[in-house]
DNA sequence: ATGAGACATATTTTCGAAAATACTTAAAAT
DNA sequence: ATTTTAAGTATTTTCGAAAATATGTCTCAT
């Protein structure tokens, strides 16, 4: 079917709600949608393609997410950026990944130890071709989401995944707001490589130290470099 | 405004969309539309007088609270009910509740020992005054649902606390299905108080110990008298 | 000058029909 | 007899207009 360049088509998910979702987030996300903007219907209709009704679908999904925001009868916006909400984020995800990781290691299979090295590989060789500025790289985004989705991966515990997605990307935000403003890329290459060691290792204790102090350190750099563009609490 | 009586009518919320969900998540909750059952716009639009779009709006948030599941392109049906799911729910819940209780006992106020302990007493009355079978009365699933948020209400953290919600309502259908083949109520109530005097006590290890056997409990019992009605992982 | 009330505007929320997609039944060919 | 194809039916998904609600502006009385 060969629609027009008005007309919105489908790339990812397989209804056209889902990938508006998907996309919305991504420019959320990336803070090419900026935190606290009101999100009109005409304006995303225009930029989207889509009517009233499928905008509305996707909102929804995505207030649940954490991503925005409903005041009810006064429209939909961004969900703010606040030291508050960072500290919040960051303590649930602790929880929750440092649970799925321990049980991730005590339950892998030969096919987890492959998931976990083959994406610190891809990871690592990305770096290499891009060593600097390598977190502003969507390819590297990628490999990095990947890579701590395949720790966690074989976890058996659908519930707690789903949540520690959503909880990603809102992190992934604040980690945006946080490249944009420090002076050079923190390397996390050792942290990364020490957490597969750890992992393959079935060393969980070490493995789940290694987690939670990674996501806490991101986050006080991220306190450390955005401060000044997240609105008090 | 009066309207007709096959319009639908707001009672909760403030937008139709939000009631419409309200009312089917208490309707799936209850067991009055059943596990699996498949989730027809034809017929939801029937019993609940709205329309298409505001329907599709109300489930697409049930599918993120994993009351509903949507296949793509082929509908939505109410969340299947498996011994699987409940292990992972159970898993989730504990993980959480004890996180969120440890630090409510570290941060609650005088206002929140005051909601503890007036929420316990409410809870108390209505055991009294029907104490046969309290756990089919909706009232008492009310006071039941308030006391536990109480008892985790001054954690602070409005991320958990949302995702806690959510899973006390999966878990509700679980309790409720138990209830309907369970030849005698369980009794509680010793459970709940021993819960607030640790909490008023500021002993959070044995609150903790308590509400991770609280909830391990209650879900064995769902295991026990429902497995007939769960259908296999 | 200031505040209240009413009109006008902007925006969201809801609706039911039209388009798209999947499922079912029946007929035909191998 | 079994599989394939095709047409018809059922259901979901998308659309843009109409109704409902909030916001902003202007007038008028105090």
């Amino acid at each position: 079917m060969t629609t027009t360049a008005l007309k919105a088509r489908k790339e990812f998910g397989k209804t056209l709600a889902s990938d508006i979702a998907h996309r919305l987030r991504n420019e959320i996300v990336t803070c090419q949608l900026k935190p606290n903007e009101s999100l009109k219907f005409d304006a995303l209709r225009l930029s989207f393609g889509a009517s009233f009704t499928t905008l509305r679908e996707a909102l929804t999904l995505l207030v649940s997410e954490g991503l925005v925001v409903a005041e009810e009868q006064r429209g939909y916006k961004v969900a703010p950026v606040t030291l508050e909400d960072l500290h919040d984020l960051t303590h649930a995800r602790i929880l929750i990944e440092v649970d799925l990781m321990r049980r991730s290691i005590e339950k892998g299979d030969d096919d987890w130890e492959i998931r976990v090295i083959s994406s610190l590989h891809r990871l690592a060789r990305i770096e290499e071709r891009a060593p600097e500025d390598y977190a502003s790289n969507t390819e590297w985004k990628a490999a990095h989401r990947q890579f701590h989705e395949a720790l966690v991966s074989a976890s058996g515990s659908p519930t707690l995944l789903a949540v520690r997605n959503s909880l990603f990307d809102r992190a992934e935000r604040y980690r945006n707001l946080s490249a944009m403003f420090r002076p050079h890329p923190r390397d996390k290459a050792g942290e990364h490589r020490a957490l597969m060691q750890a992992a393959i290792g079935r060393n969980a204790d070490q493995a789940c130290a290694l987690i939670a102090s990674h996501i806490q350190t991101t986050s006080n750099n991220v306190a450390k470099y955005a401060s000044g563009v997240i609105s008090a609490g």
